[in-house]
DNA sequence: TTCTATCCATAGATTGGCTATGGGTGGAGG
DNA sequence: CCTCCACCCATAGCCAATCTATGGATAGAA
């Protein structure tokens, strides 16, 4: 992962910011910490989006309380310490459930939005 | 209690809302009555975008604040009162910003949520 | 040693959609 | 004729989720 700051200025839809995390933690794989997925999504985002941590981390929060993630505390890449996440089986049964429903949705605005 | 020709329950990304009204306007090109709006909006995205009239009507008083549309009393197709709502200029060019705005954004959250 | 990138976290304001509720009218069917 | 439903508008109060602002700590480079 290149060695990049967070931003300053956050760009996101709305309600999609957990589906992008538990989606991030999917499709590496392996554990990550905060940090590392804002930087995650916003390198595969092509920049595009820009995970503020003011909301990264109320939303991982909220992710290990509903159960669909869990967290440990462990070593960075750096050597420093940081809080790993990992997804549950609920978190991987939701994510799944909710890529299928925001994809419907994204199909329904495009037929609005776009031109016929 | 259920008074529903309308909506069963909402659906909608967040976010969105005033996007959707202002192209439903630019895109039929005539004014159009809220509640036209709301059954274009529904009818065109084939039942899958829901548009509360608690949502509805406070958005396009913020779009009317805003200058984007313009509201005039008139008579609806069926006889009864109701205010009709068209694109001004500032509203024209704010949709197709928006949009493509939009179009950004979604092309971005696919490829963090889809399979590469 | 200072600066930047790396990491975590929370309080408070704000945005904006939802629920619930209110009212009024025209026309079709009992 | 009367009732019901589709048609229309609107607002108050709630609540979820994001943003702004701020705090702290450390490793390593400049």
């Amino acid at each position: 992962m290149t060695k990049e700051a967070l931003s300053k200025k956050a760009v996101l839809l709305p309600g999609t910011l957990e589906m992008l995390i538990l989606r991030s933690l999917e499709r590496t794989g392996e554990p990550m910490h905060g940090y590392g997925i804002a930087l995650y999504i916003k390198q595969i985002s092509k920049e595009v989006l820009l995970v503020e941590e003011g909301s990264l981390y109320p939303a991982l929060q909220r992710l290990a309380i509903k159960g669909l993630v869990k967290a440990e505390w462990s070593e960075s890449e750096t050597g420093r310490k940081a809080r790993f996440y990992k997804l549950t089986s609920a978190g991987r049964k939701q994510v799944t459930e909710e890529v299928a429903g925001f994809e419907k949705i994204l199909e329904a605005m495009l037929r609005v939005v776009q031109p016929a």
